[in-house]
DNA sequence: TAGTGGTCTAGACCACTAG
DNA sequence: TAGTGGTCTAGACCACTAG
């Protein structure tokens, strides 16, 4: 019997069920907290933390005085797991440090990164490695700061943990990423040991603050047959 | 002042902003649903509200019989939106069906497809349109089931509305998506009007219902530089 | 005005953890 | 055993919607 269900998740398997097969269709009005109670015979608030989980895992929305409503379904959100496969194995690769340099940006990070003065920037140029065998290369800027020690930003940026360099704001930041394809051009083909005019997977992310200040820029050029991005 | 601020947005900002400070830090464990309710004077319902909250964004986890924890941040996730742009803005693609057949699938995609026996296919060929421009060539194969009309199926993936071609079980399905780059090859560059071995994105997608049987495979070729994904 | 969801309480009992 | 989170109740009052 399901005598060890815990009662919210009898009445959240019930609705998902009507959603799934087809008995509640999307922008259709599900039954309300009070009819909830009433016919599972169970309190508002153990409805309501129904409820919320449906909310959260996409089922319905709410409309204040209104009621709960399916959702449609969305396929164009995906969710890209960089260090995942599609069997949501974990996939380590290591990386190798080429240089470290701080110079004046070119103009092009300078407009990437919002640059208006002659700030420097900090260019950390890497491969990245899977099974002794280099299967990108990557390169990221970030805004150069007298103060800070070097040599730390680097072994945040090598070991992938934080992407804005002061443990006690990594939660505070924001990503965006671009996915485009090209080929590889005369000076990424000697980098990456390959011919000219390979087909190159680059992945380009832009890293902000709360302020929406630019506290990053990378490019990752993927060599295409030996890396491909997975998603749910 | 902030009194029409609920109270369990008080507490919600709190604990945000103890993460993101750096006051807590990844792993540390936070005041307990008891201290939280001592300290805010407030009921321990509102308290585990809050808390839910913070679970949902990813801020913290939980264990039981211990207690609520810090999250290390995680940069390796991020969700791609298929038709919408770094702003968030939606972009809406027509499509141009090029046309609709029934074959025999050629052995790759039987292989794809996990199709073991005779069985034959629809195969949905279109191209992806953005102001009156070729941006992408989309070919997607479905079982081909000889009780369903064709026509509606059509319709459907025409629409980029369902992928499992009944509304009823639209919820019910998962999608695994792949993204890698390649050139055009003779034949798609013809199709495309484009150079062959120009850059191109190559988007792939499974789709399987709940009991992880295939019930559709498609892959989209996008020209670079008239296509970028973007995540956040 | 009747019905909907939103916030909040005080209290109960249970399951898990760790000393 | 003391402390943690997990489930659940009965009830209150409020804000929004739509006729």
């Amino acid at each position: 019997m399901n005598n060890n269900k815990p009662k919210y998740q009898i009445i959240l398997d019930n609705i998902k069920n009507m959603i799934c097969s087809g008995k509640l269709k999307p922008e259709q009005m599900i039954p309300s907290e009070n009819q909830l109670t009433n016919e599972f015979g169970i309190s508002r608030v153990t409805v309501r933390k129904a409820l919320s989980i449906l909310i959260n895992e996409g089922y319905i929305f709410t409309v204040h005085g209104k009621g709960n409503f399916v959702c449609k379904p969305n396929f164009n959100d995906f969710t890209i797991q960089i260090n995942k496969n599609e069997h949501n194995e974990s996939l380590e690769y290591d990386s190798k440090l080429i240089n470290v340099n701080i110079i004046e940006p070119p103009s092009n990070i300078k407009i990437l990164m919002q640059i208006y003065d002659n700030k420097k920037v900090v260019v950390v140029k890497r491969y990245i490695i899977n099974q002794n065998e280099k299967i990108a290369y990557d390169i990221k800027y970030l805004p150069y700061n007298p103060k800070e020690p070097i040599l730390e930003k680097e072994f945040h940026y090598i070991n992938y943990q934080v992407s804005n360099f002061t443990e006690s704001t990594a939660q505070n930041i924001k990503k965006i990423m671009n996915i485009r394809a090209d080929k590889a051009d005369e000076s990424l083909s000697k980098i990456l040991n390959i011919d000219k005019d390979y087909p190159i997977l680059i992945l380009e992310e832009t890293i902000k603050d709360i302020n929406e200040q630019i506290i990053g820029y990378g490019t990752t050029f993927f060599i295409s047959n030996k890396y491909k991005l997975t998603g749910i």
